[in-house]
RNA sequence: GCGGAUAUGGUGAAGGGGUUAACACGGUGGAUUGUGGUUCCAUUAUUCUAGGGUUCGAGUCCCUAUAUCCGCCCCA
């Protein structure tokens, strides 16, 4: 017969067990940072209206998005969480607590063009405030103080979060004379950690920039020094422009916010290059990079928006926010082995009998391990010892606990250590002392 | 949407016109069936993405299609 060659889209991630195993684990630890903050679960569906997603509509979004009809509904799958969450709180205003905090762990999709660190479906772990009408700046502080000990915990290696505000960028260009064209100038700035500095002025030239305004804003995203003297570099630009000013008032109240919530200071970095692409951040942006792998680029970035849900409601709704990209940052970390999977199964203990005849005695000692939290498994099935060992093997169980008849008679079992190899016959009233030490 | 590269088994791959497609990993079975991870033996692609062409002869050369990968755009 023929076969249908078992495959899967491009651009779509599936995992065997031990790195699912590992997957699983960062979204568990992510997921007890978010909580630890106050954040609240939130699922919404996967498939949602079209006109409600593309509520905004335009440019790339709409090109990338899946969508597709079903009888008379124009619907589509999400592609991003933050949209979702829009149309959700302007939705459920009425009973939600403010200021909200959600945390959103859910596969998105794009359909884009599959290639390195860019997929199809992925995951995204989001975490956003929204506030009713106002959110404080100390919100602006407490994300990178998320970040901060997320990423502790994730225990990648050394990070920086780079913190940047829009409103000063926004805030030069209007003083160039730029407003028009701040969202490409901006993404061209975006772009300098990639492309480098020669290759930002020449795209500025290709924009028709004078001289003037690129030598500017090239001196400008080039001020170095420690957050303090970049302030301090920042105030004395003489650049008289209210947006501008505004920004570096919040600039400097965050990372002053920042330092009260106990962050070392060399985990936090004002970088003026930071623009980000997407246009609906209005003022705090930020991202994250691991020191010792500049080639995974931001891992975790996000900003502060004026109003989330201005295409649903008139409420005035702003807020704040970060996103993972799970599944890229999942994949590079895989590729440059900063985390490897060591486990093939979560397994405490694997039982087995000798032979099914004595299942009783074998599941009473199954029952009384998992009574007391321990994973455990029993080999069923009539096989060579040597096979039931392989099986346990292969999975990487710690223990095995063998019964046979000897065992049985006695109310005993055979304990045995796969890592060291040891075999102990231990008394079952016994067993759970001899395995919690 | 635009540009570049590559297609050999479960996986990594060698072979650059001449009978049976190297090697390694993995899988399966076995080496005194109450003991795994080491070792040894056996076995594991009637066929090289698909279709067409050149040739006495094609993974090997040519054409077309398809797929995948890598850039760009944009983004996580």
């Amino acid at each position: 017969m023929q076969k249908v060659q078992p495959k899967i889209l491009p651009g779509f991630m599936e995992l065997l067990p031990s790195d699912q195993i590992l997957f699983n684990n960062m979204i568990d630890t992510i997921r007890s940072v978010y909580e630890k903050f106050g954040f609240l679960p939130l699922d919404t569906p996967v498939i949602e209206h079209s006109e409600v997603l593309l509520a905004k509509a335009g440019g790339e979004t709409e090109k990338q998005i899946y969508r597709f009809n079903k009888g008379d509904n124009d619907l589509s799958l999400r592609f991003d969480l933050t949209v979702p969450l829009a149309r959700y709180v302007a939705m459920h205003y009425n009973d939600l607590v403010f200021p909200f905090k959600r945390y959103q762990m859910s596969k998105v999709f794009r359909g884009e063009r599959p290639q390195k660190g860019r997929y199809r479906e992925f995951y995204q772990c989001d975490i956003d405030i929204i506030g009713n009408e106002v959110l404080p700046l100390v919100y602006d502080a407490e994300i990178p103080a998320i970040i901060y000990e997320l990423f502790k915990q994730l225990n990648f290696g050394d990070f920086v979060i780079r913190i940047n505000n829009r409103k000063i960028l926004n805030g030069l260009f209007s003083y160039l004379n730029l407003d028009n064209l701040s969202a490409d100038v901006m993404r061209i700035i975006d772009k300098i950690d990639k492309i480098g500095k020669d290759n930002v002025i020449e795209e500025f030239k290709d924009m028709n920039l004078n001289e003037e305004q690129i030598n500017t804003i090239i001196n400008f995203i080039t001020i170095n020094g420690n957050n303090d003297e970049i302030i301090c570099s920042l105030k004395q630009n003489n650049i008289d422009n209210e947006v501008y000013l505004d920004g570096v008032n919040e600039l400097e109240t965050v990372i002053k916010y920042i330092r009260d919530f106990g962050l070392n200071e060399s985990n936090f970095k004002i970088d003026l290059t930071i623009a980000r692409g997407l246009d609906y951040y209005t003022g705090t942006v930020y991202e994250t990079n691991l020191i010792k792998y500049p080639k995974l680029g931001s891992i975790c970035s996000g900003g502060r928006y004026e109003n989330l849900t201005g295409y649903y409601t008139d409420q005035k709704l702003p807020g704040i926010g970060i996103s993972i990209g799970l599944t890229r940052l999942f994949s590079q970390l895989k590729e440059e082995k900063i985390i490897e999977s060591t486990r093939n199964s979560l397994l405490d203990v694997l039982v087995i009998p000798f032979d099914d005849t004595y299942m009783d005695y074998t599941l009473k000692v199954a029952n009384k391990l998992r009574d007391n939290s321990f994973k455990t498994d029993v080999y069923y099935g009539n096989k060579g010892m040597k096979q039931k060992m392989k099986y346990a093997n292969r999975l990487g169980v710690p223990y095995v606990i063998l019964i046979g008849t000897d065992e049985v008679e006695k109310n005993v079992v055979s304990l045995k250590n796969m890592i060291t190899g040891e075999q102990e016959i231990v008394n079952i009233d016994n067993l759970l002392d001899v395995l919690n030490k």
